[in-house]
DNA sequence: AATTTACATACTGCCCCGTA
DNA sequence: TACGGGGCAGTATGTAAATT
């Protein structure tokens, strides 16, 4: 959507012109670099500014790829992929970056304060694209994003769940197990990753192609086993489990584990209590409910607030204590106890019921000055702008999106944009519209009724489709019944209450002007003046009834040509700002 | 594995105004 | 005068993805 299009635009740095100009310190490309060389799956042993430890998971991590890399590309990862030469490449990449991120200082490209780890992963995909231009095909390509090979074996789990579901008593031909298996342990890398044993084979294999064949051989037998089993019982209990959550299959592997492991045994505990799991927003029972839990949890743990329960990274010095805590005293479940719903959601909702930075009520002018000079400086990194505000980033989010519609004049671009976002939904509700546009009546009613405005302001860009319609209705001279300035009118008629004004006008036009409900209102203007005016005045001399007046088709509609005569048929009629000056619009 | 963050969307309460 | 629709500002929920 255009919003997120923004924000990725951020996220990219794209929008960074507006940001001042920040130092960047040699320490600081030193942490960009580290950051984005360890998700480029690269080993870092020239910079010293790293600590042993960080060094260390950085390996892990490495080695991790390195084995889903190996079991991924078995043909295609041969000697060369031994470790030295790994590393002489990457010290090349390295090199490379430093060369790159140096050059963009010199060029004043480079910013700091982007915090973002999606913007650390889009800067690093594009350094591999670089680097793929010029380095001899890099194994990178084995990151074909995270999200799609997620997503893939997600699918690909699900399938064989469903296979094992349908035909648990069937036998299945063990090369097709193995294949499942096979699939399974990527998804699950976890569990693999878990056994020691198969770590260390793992390890191994890594460091020859041959001895990986065989330790691969070996651990497949090994794991086949487990993983058979690990299937069958996810299985039985994906069965289980559906019994409460139909849609389970749709959750990411992930969480259905985390709900088989903390919900399936409360959500059996509430069926044999006769109690059915809630769903949609939780009722003030259970906002009570879980008030109590947290405060019980509290009085067992000896913490003294719940911010610490649920921000527990908002304290850093006490940090590992809480945390400790919580795990000793199991605290997802605690807090869910009586409350029939997922673990994570009653979760969930502490987080949003025990942040002191929410509920802070409207935003001051002040606070939205604030916000937008945040937001320059710091993007979409709400969370950086919620430690500087003191309001929650969900609160700041949202309400910087309503600000941050464009204001001021409407430029003539903008305008042709909004012409023919509108005439183009008109002529789709014609048919055969298209042909004849120049002849072509269309009804007040279809003007300015029901118009998609989400999908005319997609087609304008620069406006919220709020706006859109208050331009359409309000300046395009669409008007609305709504516009009228009762006061006013009173003070030309005489001494009467507006509100009597307004209702003798209702009766005025419910009685005397057919079709009144699809008449704009200088249309029932028009009409009672031409047409009732004279007949009142008739029957006030005569005293005589009058049939009611007549009226053409052409009261009722418009020439097509004459309502958009002024659109720009130049597609390309792109926004901006830089017109603003038209002011001819207006 | 546990925890946190990000994001889209649904929902709510309030106000204004038209209508009966 | 009461009711109801539309708009607005803000909040809640559900879930995927990322990080620790």
């Amino acid at each position: 959507m255009g919003k997120s299009k923004e924000e990725k635009k951020w996220k990219s740095g794209v929008c960074l012109e507006s940001a001042p100009a920040c130092t960047v310190t040699y320490e600081n490309l030193h942490k960009d670099k580290l950051q984005t060389s360890t998700e480029k799956d690269t080993s870092i042993t020239d910079f010293s500014l790293e600590s042993s430890s960080v060094k260390r998971k950085k390996k892990k991590k490495k080695e991790k790829r390195n084995r889903l890399l190996e079991q991924e590309t078995v043909s295609a990862c041969s000697t060369e992929h031994t470790e030295s030469l790994r590393n002489d490449k990457e010290k090349k990449r390295k090199r490379k970056f430093i060369e790159e991120e140096l050059r963009q200082v010199e060029d004043g490209n480079l910013r700091t304060e982007e915090p973002k780890r999606k913007k650390k992963k889009r800067e690093k995909n594009v350094h591999v694209n670089e680097t793929e231009e010029t380095q001899i095909s890099e194994p990178s390509e084995d990151v074909p994003t995270k999200k799609k090979k997620k997503k893939k074996k997600l699918k690909e789990w699900k399938e064989n769940i469903a296979v094992k579901t349908e035909e648990v008593s069937l036998t299945i031909g063990l090369e097709t197990q193995r294949n499942e298996k096979r699939k399974k342990k990527n998804i699950s890398k976890d569990n693999s990753r878990d056994h020691p044993s198969t770590q260390h084979k793992q390890t191994e294999s890594v460091s020859t192609p041959e001895e990986a064949q065989t330790s691969r051989g070996d651990k497949e037998a090994n794991q086949d086993v487990q993983t058979r089993e690990a299937l069958e019982i996810d299985a039985k209990l994906l069965s289980e489990i559906k019994e409460f959550m139909p849609n389970i299959e749709s959750k990411e592997v992930m969480s259905i584990r985390k709900i088989i492991k903390y919900d399936l045994p409360r959500f059996k505990e509430f069926k044999n209590q006769g109690i059915s799991l809630n769903h949609g927003r939780f009722t003030a029972q259970e906002n009570e409910r879980l008030k109590k839990n947290v405060k019980d949890f509290m009085a067992l743990t000896a913490i003294d607030s719940p911010i610490k329960l649920f921000f527990t990274c908002r304290f850093k010095q006490e940090q590992e204590n809480i945390k400790k805590l919580k795990w000793l005293h199991k605290f997802f479940e605690r807090i869910a106890e009586g409350i029939p719903r997922s673990c994570y959601y009653v979760y969930a909702r502490g987080r949003k019921m025990f942040d002191e930075q929410n509920y802070r009520g409207e935003f001051s002018k002040e606070e939205l000055h604030t916000l937008n000079k945040l937001h320059n400086l710091h993007g979409n990194n709400w969370k950086k702008i919620s430690e500087l505000t003191g309001r929650s980033a969900i609160s700041l989010e949202k309400r910087y999106k309503q600000i941050a519609d464009k204001e001021g004049p409407w430029s003539n671009k903008e305008v042709q944009r909004l012409l023919r976002g509108v005439r183009d939904y008109v002529v789709s509700q014609i048919p055969g519209a298209a042909e004849s546009n120049s002849s072509l009546r269309v009804m007040k009613e279809t003007l300015y009724k029901r118009l998609p405005w989400q999908k005319i302001a997609m087609k304008v860009k620069t406006r919220s489709w709020t706006q859109c319609r208050e331009k359409w209705m309000y300046e395009m001279d669409v008007d609305d019944p709504a516009c009228v300035n009762w006061e006013d009118l009173t003070a030309l008629i005489g001494d009467v209450p507006p509100a009597y004004l307004q209702r003798k006008w209702h009766k005025l036009k419910v009685c005397n002007v057919p079709d009144w409900q699809r008449k704009c209102f200088a249309d029932i203007v028009d009409f009672l003046y031409e047409k009732v005016l004279p007949e009142l005045e008739k029957k006030l001399l005569s005293l005589k009834g009058l049939d009611e007046t007549q009226h053409t088709t052409d009261d009722e509609s418009y020439l097509f040509s004459d309502i958009f005569k002024d659109v720009n048929e130049d597609e390309d009629v792109d926004d901006d700002d830089s017109d603003n000056k038209n002011k001819e619009s207006q």
